[in-house]
DNA sequence: CATTGGCACTCGCGTACGGGGAGTGCTACC
DNA sequence: GGTAGCACTCCCCGTACGCGAGTGCCAATG
């Protein structure tokens, strides 16, 4: 029994369910895959694999069904890349490029993907954490309250609001404004805390009071890993008729709300060294999720790692080469376009 | 035969279809309100409401179900207010207050109508249009690249970066900065053409392009309608088991990604003249929404018209008085919050 | 004239039954 | 190792049928 058929054979049963979504017996493989054996071989190699936990049946006399660990191997070992149509990619190119600001581009890549893999798709925004401030401002509202303002080289803006205990200085603000860009400026956070420690020297004993504050606003700000947002698209799709089965769409719901949820695989996933990450029912460590798969990348870095992550959400039943090779376009080109 | 039970059966009638899901039966009505007549004479008042279009059999021999017409004159004449409790009531209360910032705010609203009621919640973030500027500021990024921060009223930051033909001047800048703070900083949108008018002035034919472009940068976003924004939460109590026909959720889903449906509904039931503003069914005016009815309120109002919209979509089997109160309430924290 | 009890009628729904078909595992053979 | 044949298993689907809930109508009644 050759160990090389065997693996054909997983991959012409991944690609019939996918296309079919329905069971796959071993006539119906040998008629529409040229294997050359017959459908008794093909029979042997089946039970092999789902000796292997590779592919189980729903009931006894079905046709077979891959398991998590079958589209594992699959994703792993046998899927070859699929690319772009050159239509699609210009496509994807000059709908990103026409966007107005950061929250244009974000909502625009996030409708991209669910529109090409017809799936959920899901995006991080860019994270503060990693990212470098380009401007802190501060802005007096009526006498004893502070804006204040960070904008990062992501083109994020985030801000808090100060109450104060003192009334405010005009000339004392406008001198906070000035130190804090000239120090902070372009550093990420984990440079800033010695930068601003040093800041409240050159300011009275008086004022020393406003300048901790805003110091400590912003890099509490900067610190906050919950102000990480995430942005969905497509939960329609859910909802297509032969997707997964229609009951099963509640949770997956309930899971997508769970920004918590989606985040931690996220930054779980950022851990993954392949240019894809993939994650497969059970893997992705949810109950709502256990019937879906998760395939997500990085964008936005610069040489070094990447600032966010996008991803898709789709049935277990899933287009794995499809679904890998747009996300990771739409990335290439979020990625271009941020680095203006 | 009286006129006043037979609105009496309708409301009893709707109040039964909402509890149990069922077309309910002449029996099982007499059994549970105390109408004081045997169900031979319920099934001719049934009868007449069904003449009038307000109650309809899903089957020969089944029970009776109300129409849209029959929701909708249960909703104008027929329901009761239903105060929340007073646990409730603190609860909102502090669940707002110990908000950040206003996407905190908005993010919990939302939640809370969700919540509340068990269905789908919609917030339209505090339009633009409609809120008055509280300041303007001005960043220069890198020698030919302004960054133009709005912050309103309401707490919303807006932001544009803006290319420059000419090199940037520091100071001009900064003069600009104050003079548009004077001028613009408290006036609503209607009032800014006047005021910014006159505003380049004051400054040297060289800088007047400068000048020009904030300006035009400045009235186009507040102009800006398509910046309207939606946020939705609860879409996971679509798919709860006795929701609507579960496969009908998709064209919900579509619809409510549609932005542009939802801020159309949202505008047009600002018209409305009562407290609560209800849609039911096909009055939604769009197929996605046929199954569905929409409960909708202002809030963020200071004596005048509202700045925005809060409400609930939910099956026509909803729980109108309720929905009406838990969407009302929110609204009124919500407006409290903001004021300050 | 509104109300009521009685009664025949209509359907929807759940259950039971049975044939057809797809797919399997096993065994004997090449 | 690969192949053909064959008995077996089980799902699916169409059909039939009885039960129950609910209705509409009619004649009787205060």
């Amino acid at each position: 029994m050759s160990e090389d058929r065997r693996l054909d054979v997983l991959r012409a049963i991944v690609e019939d369910y996918v296309a079919t979504k329905e069971p796959v017996g071993s006539r119906a493989l040998v008629e529409r895959h040229a294997l050359g054996v017959s459908p008794a071989t093909i029979r042997n190699d089946m039970a092999a694999l789902e000796e292997g936990g590779y592919i189980a049946q729903p009931h006894t006399s079905a046709g077979r069904v891959p398991t998590d660990k079958g589209y594992r191997l699959f994703v792993d070992q046998l899927s070859t890349v699929k690319p772009l149509s050159s239509p699609e990619r210009r496509a994807i190119g000059t709908f990103l490029e026409t966007a107005q600001d950061l929250d244009d581009v974000v909502d625009r890549a996030v409708r991209l993907i669910a529109q090409l893999t017809q799936q959920v798709a899901v995006v991080q925004y860019p994270s503060l954490r990693r990212s470098a401030l380009r401007h802190v401002e501060l802005v007096p509202v009526g006498t004893r309250h502070l804006l204040v303002v960070l904008i990062t080289d992501t083109g994020r803006v985030e801000q808090r609001t100060l109450e104060l205990v003192a009334d405010l200085d005009e000339s004392v603000v406008a001198r906070l404004r000035t130190r804090l860009n000239v120090s902070a400026a372009g550093r990420r956070l984990s440079e800033l805390p010695v930068a601003l420690g040093e800041l409240a020297e050159g300011f009275a004993p008086a004022d020393q009071h406003l300048v901790n504050a805003v110091v400590a606003v912003v890099e509490e700000t900067l610190a906050q890993e919950s102000e990480e947002r995430v942005v969905l698209a497509g939960t329609a799709n859910l909802a297509r008729v032969g997707s997964t089965d229609v009951r099963s769409i509640g949770p997956v719901l309930e899971a997508l709300e769970e920004q918590v949820v989606l985040l931690r695989l996220f930054s779980e996933m950022a851990e993954d060294h392949a240019a894809v990450a993939v994650r497969i029912g059970r893997e992705t460590q949810h109950d709502g999720l256990v019937e879906t798969s998760f395939v997500t990348t990085g964008y936005g870095d610069e040489g070094g790692g990447s600032v966010a992550r996008i991803g898709s959400i789709g049935p277990l039943r899933m287009d794995y080469p499809g679904t890998m090779s747009a996300v990771r376009a739409v990335a290439r080109y979020l990625t271009r376009i941020l680095a203006q």
